[in-house]
DNA sequence: CTATTTCGCGTACCTCGTACGTGAAATGGA
DNA sequence: TCCATTTCACGTACGAGGTACGCGAAATAG
């Protein structure tokens, strides 16, 4: 873009249509960032350079720089690309466990069909318009329980962690072994199986041990397993609520 | 190193001291991996590339892969030796509270000192010895409270969770600062000043928009706001456990 | 038709990770 | 002492990445 200085994507929207003298764009942000979000899924992010992309829509790279000003904010794009994909109803719903189970699933959803996501959303501060959006549902869902807004920022960040860290948790090895060129069955027995075992046998850390030789939560569908550790989090949440609600009066 | 397939760093011991022909090595893997931590802590990861930190070292890039395979685990190396400043005493006291804030500080000092740490640690899986350390740790305060190793394990999830999101809030916009080439007060002031104000003014986010003009917990200084967080997440665990322990029977 | 504006994108520069190969050092044995 | 063997140091080189620059093509207003 026409820019000397970095400036926030998300301040510098695309060129609207217009009238005047001047060629015609022939792409737009949105195509560009669909295509990436789309090599990225299939190939990771890695596979996502600007060459890949123009090449994939068939123009040359410098191309892209017309619609994007550098390659970290088509990652911000990328994200709320995707961000955009999590649905859920207009407001809240007054029940706030299941407003808020219904958007963890969607969370969930999104972040497994493009497994990039979490890592990128989560290696830096970025706060498209979607993500604003989905923020927005979760802090709703804890207004009108007479909590202050410091509060209920404090469990929307909370949910938000345990969210992307499942999810991280979930995808994370299988992340792995693609980088490392494995598929994820060599991975897990030729790669990461023999160390484990050799911590094991140490004897170092028995702890760490017994939660690799005696879980059985690890052994559950990776779906099940989400939701037992997202009805932890909103049982502590529901059990800190009423301590949090009295004080009305005197705060600070 | 002398390997073909990827092999986790953790199986492959630095060569030891030995008897016998050939030159002796002029390096270590550790003091490798320790100006790789020096340059990342002063300029960001991104400058801490093989041949910086060679020609810091006195010699050329494709020296240090006598010692390190690949640049990836050098990552792994560097998050485990900044892992390895984590102290704490031997073993629990019986106070898990005590011990859990103890860590939790600890890793907090580390995580500021090496600003890169935390987003290392939480883009791939990995496990080095002292990272184990750390985790036995936290795993040994929930011992003896009569939970089995599934429930230790999610607790100490969740405080891990809570303490590298809350470590990235407090920092993460301090390294894209740096980042994007602007002094913090600048990217503040010209960089996301302007958007979060567009987003405030256009009224479309009430709930974000109150967490950003009336938040109190925001002007906090750092250390107290980490420390109210954390007291929330050991509230939370603290009152979860009476619900777990009573199950004590029909187990595994 | 022409001046002006905007787009497409080839070329080029610099930096990266790292494969390969050569020569220097270090040792044990003859 | 000298040499065969092993190991290390690292120069060179390749391919790939982000992106600055600038030119020619396209589109419109007058």
């Amino acid at each position: 873009m026409a820019d000397a200085d970095p400036i926030s994507i998300w301040m510098q929207p695309e060129r609207q249509e217009r009238t005047g003298p001047g060629r015609r764009p022939g792409y737009s942000r949105e195509q560009i960032t669909r295509m990436a979000v789309q090599i990225a899924d299939a190939e990771g992010v890695e596979a996502a350079t600007m060459r890949r992309i123009a090449g994939e829509l068939g123009t040359g790279a410098m191309s892209l720089y017309r619609y994007v000003p550098r390659r970290d904010d088509l990652f911000d794009l990328m994200i709320d690309l995707a961000m955009a994909e999590v649905e859920f109803p207009g407001g809240p719903s007054g029940d706030w466990r299941g407003d808020l189970t219904l958007l963890a699933r969607r969370i969930r959803a999104t972040g497994l069909r493009h497994p990039w996501l979490i890592t990128l959303l989560t290696s830096r501060p970025t706060l498209g318009p979607n993500l604003l959006r989905v923020h927005e549902f979760a802090l709703g869902a804890f207004d009108g329980l007479g909590l202050d807004i410091d509060d209920i920022t404090g469990f929307v960040d909370m949910l938000n962690d345990h969210i992307h860290s499942a999810i991280r948790r979930e995808i994370g090895w299988l992340e792995e072994a693609r980088r490392t060129g494995l598929d994820p069955e060599r991975w897990k027995r030729d790669y990461i199986g023999p160390y484990v075992r050799q911590v094991v046998e140490s004897g170092a850390f028995p702890l760490f041990s017994r939660s690799v030789l005696d879980a059985r939560t690890a052994h559950l569908d990776p779906e099940e397993r989400f939701r037992r550790g997202l009805d932890r989090i909103l049982d502590a949440i529901a059990a800190l609520i009423p301590s949090l609600r009295p004080r009305r009066a005197g705060k600070r």
